[in-house]
RNA sequence: GCCGAUGUAGCUCAGUUGGCCAGAGCAGCUGAUUUGUAAUCAGCUGGCCGGGGGUUCGAAUCCCUCCAUCGGCUCCA
């Protein structure tokens, strides 16, 4: 029918049907049916037609040119919307399919998605060796293909016919992906010589792509299984001018200069050595000094939530892991025991601090009246991760967990996570960390049967943590499903400077490790019960939380933390003992200062001292010193004025108390 | 671990199709200069061209292999 209405509406116009379109500013349209958003977008404005990339109608987004046959809601989507983006991003997933087709006949094909900075494509290239050389001729080919303004056509093809065309194309990835869908909800796009198996939707035609840039290639295995074939992963970005592609770029630049491998560098707060082994960070002076800063925040601040510093061994008997369960799981794949020369005894590195600590709870009998027991220590663990894993310090073999275990009674265990929480927010407030994801991860309701614990406990602790998370206004990203087995837990995640997301802090309820230590306490009722145990690291671990911080600061790290809060930068050699008074002056008063007593003008001494990104830069010369006054020039703001050094001292020590300001 | 790329001085990079003792800027050292809010000048030091093996009259340049790094995949207690 639509087909004919094309043709002969003028003649039936009496039988046309019409429909409402509802549009976001709630107006209402009223057209005829088979009507398409880009006919709307017309009606409006020539303008807004040309911007139309895809349409959301009735909350599902669609082709611009795909008709509408009733009464809808409709948002015309562009490139302001990520719908819009998302539309744009997977079309020239296709181009570049398109491109790659017409460059390497007979290559195959897995799946095409845009995603959140892009799209790529998964390509069986056979015997055809491609790498990044062959990117500018790829780039070369989807230009040439966008300025043809192919349109892509939507057709709905049957289970019979799909499998007969990918047979005979000989593609077996898109078989397989067909051989999982239901007769009836096959579609097919065709833009011009590429026919890809799809649901849509897509652009009015490739001529909206404008810019195109691949941005890297790599291997990915087929439906993510690493025991089947690897096929050849694409990366690209498009957009629709130029001038975005060229923004992007300058952004990716931008990132590059906040990565914090190529800082903690410049900063000097840590190294790599090949002699030590890849994945084993080092950590230099200035870091050393700044971490024990925040291992020290830290303390403070559990001291007086009633934590108690434990110390551990490095490493744990064979058994121990046995017992506590690691072994069975992870045995294999991590680093190997070693063994005591003469009796033979086995040994792990310990991966994780937890069955040290439960070995600490037993070693005293407990009673109701000792809980919530809260042990904490910054303890240092190693891990086996493939070689391809490690990245900077927030992948490492060997880290510093700043570890905690609080053991309590279920009653107990909303008040102890609520208390766990604000910890985190401290330092997280303290550290001006306000852009992070929280993720509560909850059971799989549907199969309750594969996790540890009561269901009475469960739900216990669920409902705790949910309300929390209520409690404290945070917006939390619930996910079902993706509990441990051994209980609930509640993550902190932060993205580094390229937008890839890091897990930071983390809380976990535990039934399982008290379950097989065989934990206890005595009750009030005078019997023995099991306590239940809460696994929770605020940072993390102190190197992935060092790397994050330095990209979220771009190495300018806050007043309190940073490892020279001062400079004093002398006009000349005759005011170094002057410079000596002041730099004694500030220690008196806790500040770290230096001094920069080469023979070098005012000007570099200034410039190095802003690209070392202290803080402070104290300028003395004649004046100053007939004053007894400091000069001081803010980094990245400038000269703010002369001081005296108890009027700087002040108001440097206010500022950090102001970071600090820590209400439990 | 897998796919792809990269590896030249502390850092950023040059080194033409293999051909004289491997270069520059910054940093460092020495000296001169004594300086007022983002680079003073001069001289010098510094490299087994990631390690090993091979091809060649000759290798930083070509081949093999190992190591490390980078971008992904898979993994992540």
């Amino acid at each position: 029918v639509p087909l004919f209405f094309g043709i002969f509406a003028p003649n039936f116009s009496i039988n046309i049907t019409m429909i409402n379109i509802t549009l976001p500013d709630k107006s209402v349209k009223q057209v005829e049916k088979g009507t398409t958003a880009m006919d709307i977008a017309m009606s409006i404005s020539e303008g807004l037609a040309r911007n139309v990339l895809s349409a959301k109608v009735n909350g599902e987004v669609i082709d611009a040119l795909r008709p509408i046959n009733e009464d809808a809601t409709l948002s015309l989507l562009t490139w302001n919307d990520d719908d819009g983006k998302a539309t744009m991003w997977h079309s020239s997933a296709h181009l570049m399919a398109e491109a790659v087709e017409q460059l390497f006949p007979g290559v195959k094909f897995g799946i095409g998605p845009d995603i959140e900075n892009g799209f790529y494509y998964d390509i069986d290239f056979g015997e055809y060796q491609v790498s990044d050389a062959d990117f500018k001729k790829i780039e070369d080919r989807m230009l040439q293909l966008a300025r043809e303004k192919q349109t892509f056509s939507r057709r709905e093809v049957s289970k019979a016919e799909a499998i007969k065309y990918f047979t005979e194309k000989g593609d077996e990835y898109k078989l397989e992906l067909i051989d999982e869908l239901e007769d009836g909800e096959i579609t097919f796009y065709e833009s011009g010589t590429f026919t890809d198996l799809c649901r849509g939707p897509h652009l009015p035609n490739t001529g909206m792509i404008k810019a195109v840039k691949l941005l890297g290639i790599a291997g990915a295995y087929w439906r993510g299984d690493e025991n089947r074939k690897m096929l050849t992963r694409i990366y690209g970005i498009t957009f629709p001018k130029a001038k975005e592609l060229t923004a992007f770029l300058e952004m990716m630049e931008e990132a590059k200069k906040r990565d914090h491998r190529k800082l903690g560098a410049e900063l000097e707060i840590f190294t790599f050595s090949q002699k030590v082994g890849q994945g084993l960070p080092m950590w230099l002076p200035k870091g050393a000094e700044l971490r024990e800063r925040l291992e020290q925040f830290l303390k403070n601040v559990q001291k007086k939530m009633g934590y108690q510093q434990v110390i551990t061994p490095h490493i744990g008997k064979v058994e121990l892991y046995k017992t506590s369960g690691h072994y069975d799981k992870y045995g294999e794949d991590s680093f190997h025991p070693i063994t005591t020369p003469v009796e033979g005894e086995e040994f792990f590195l310990k991966p994780m601090n937890c069955p040290h600590h439960c070995e600490i709870y037993s070693s005293m009998p407990k009673s109701y009246r000792d809980l919530p027991y809260r042990i904490a220590e910054f303890g240092t663990v190693y891990r086996y991760e493939q070689s391809g894993e490690l990245h900077g310090l927030t992948r490492v073999r060997g880290f510093t967990q700043d570890d905690a275990h609080i053991f309590c009674t279920p009653d107990q265990l909303k008040e102890e996570f609520k208390s766990v929480m604000d910890i985190v927010m401290i330092i997280f407030r303290a550290l001006d960390f306000n852009d992070f994801i929280t993720q509560i991860s909850l059971r799989d309701p549907d199969n309750t049967q594969k996790y540890i614990g009561s269901d009475e406990n469960w739900e216990k602790a669920e409902k705790a943590i949910m309300e929390v998370a209520e409690e404290r206004d945070l917006d939390a990203v619930i996910e079902y499903g993706e509990a441990a087995f051994y209980g609930p837990k509640m993550d902190f995640m932060v993205k580094d400077a390229l937008g890839r997301k890091w897990q930071l802090g983390t809380i976990q309820v535990d039934y399982n490790l008290p379950d097989r230590f065989e934990l206890e306490y005595v009750g009030s009722d005078n019997e023995k019960h099991r306590p239940v145990m809460i696994h929770r690291a605020p940072f993390g671990s102190m190197e992935r939380f060092v790397a994050v911080l330095l990209e979220h600061c771009a190495g300018k790290f806050p007043l309190w933390l940073t490892p020279d809060q001062a400079i004093i930068l002398p006009i000349s050699e005759k005011y170094n003992i002057y410079a000596e008074k002041v730099l004694n002056l500030l220690k008196n008063s806790e500040i770290r200062a230096l001094i920069d007593e080469r023979s070098e003008k005012t000007g570099r001494k200034i410039r190095d001292a802003e690209l070392k990104k202290i803080p402070y830069m104290l300028i003395v010369g004649e004046k100053e010193e007939k004053e007894g006054m400091v000069s001081v020039r803010k980094q990245g703001e400038g000269d703010i004025g002369t001081f005296t050094v108890e009027e700087f001292a002040k108001m440097v020590n206010e500022e950090i108390d102001r970071l600090l300001d820590v209400k439990i």
